[in-house]
DNA sequence: TCTTGACCTAAAGTCAGGTTTAGGATTTAT
DNA sequence: ATAAATCCTAAACCTGACTTTAGGTCAAGA
């Protein structure tokens, strides 16, 4: 059993908001000696599937609602996996997405050492699309595209 | 040029917001017409630009001093450079990231789907970690991992 | 015993990033 | 020429996710 203290410091995450997340009601089972918050190991795996859904890009009350199904019990099981599994698509579509993030930067990163090369943008501006070389042709265009 | 609705149709982006970046000073050059915006490629180009900072992480007004510095000319192309190579790291570390919540979903999917079948947890639970299949096992390795 | 550090609550405050409202002006189609 | 759609501004409002404040309780070491 930890304090709020121990499990601030073990997740990187400040005390008020362990204290919030409590009072939203993700904590519905902890335990508590004379007013005092223990954290068990309930309790841990349920901040890892906080963090894990917040990442996912779910809201609090979202996340609220699961932890709602789980204290109803197994009736709630086909709730509870359709919900990770739309926030695995999610995070395919989020991870696809950031790769062209990745290209346009990749394609910035390029054109700012020219421009500094060159003194200028003109000549860069002159080479978009057909006279980029071959990598960074294939960032611009995959940061272009739609 | 285009009007501010056909932006807001061309980005998906609500007319309000893109009155708010204006009002941001994001479209430094803009002109118009008795009052009316009009936006041409260059804004276009900012558009894009500020759409990938924005899911790069940056916040507006981080942006909004990018903006500032192509304002000033070629003098802060190390400043600007120096930004898309940051931001490039932090995408980077980024999707590293979502590859480790996409195992925790993944675990979690397993996770719902057997106790769907098996009508309860305890099953599954008794395997954690050892009794996991390989590739289930790795997943939830890679998420519960630190 | 006393004091210091870690804990507690309720309620108000903060911040980013917009959105809505109220009241007009302008442009386009009929 | 008039009606409908689209544009404008300033200012107030909203939402999510915390954080801070103010005032107090508890536990362990000197």
């Amino acid at each position: 059993m930890y304090t709020i203290g121990q499990i601030s410091e073990m997740f990187n995450l400040p005390i008020s908001t362990l204290r919030y997340y409590d009072k939203q009601g993700f904590f519905p089972g902890m335990k508590r000696t004379s007013g005092i918050r223990k954290f068990g190991d309930e309790e841990i795996e349920t901040l890892k599937v906080i963090e894990c859904l917040k990442k996912s890009g779910l809201e609090l009350k979202d996340i609220r609602q699961f932890i709602d199904w789980c204290a109803r019990g197994p009736a709630t099981y086909p709730e509870r996996k359709a919900l990770f599994e739309r926030q695995r698509e999610q995070v395919e579509g989020k991870i696809a997405r950031m790769h062209k993030v990745l290209d346009m930067l990749k394609f910035k990163c390029w054109y700012y050492e020219q421009a500094l090369a060159d003194g200028g943008e003109e000549k860069i501006k002159a080479m978009i699309p057909e006279g980029l070389p071959g990598e960074i042709r294939a960032a611009y265009q995959s940061a272009h595209q739609e």
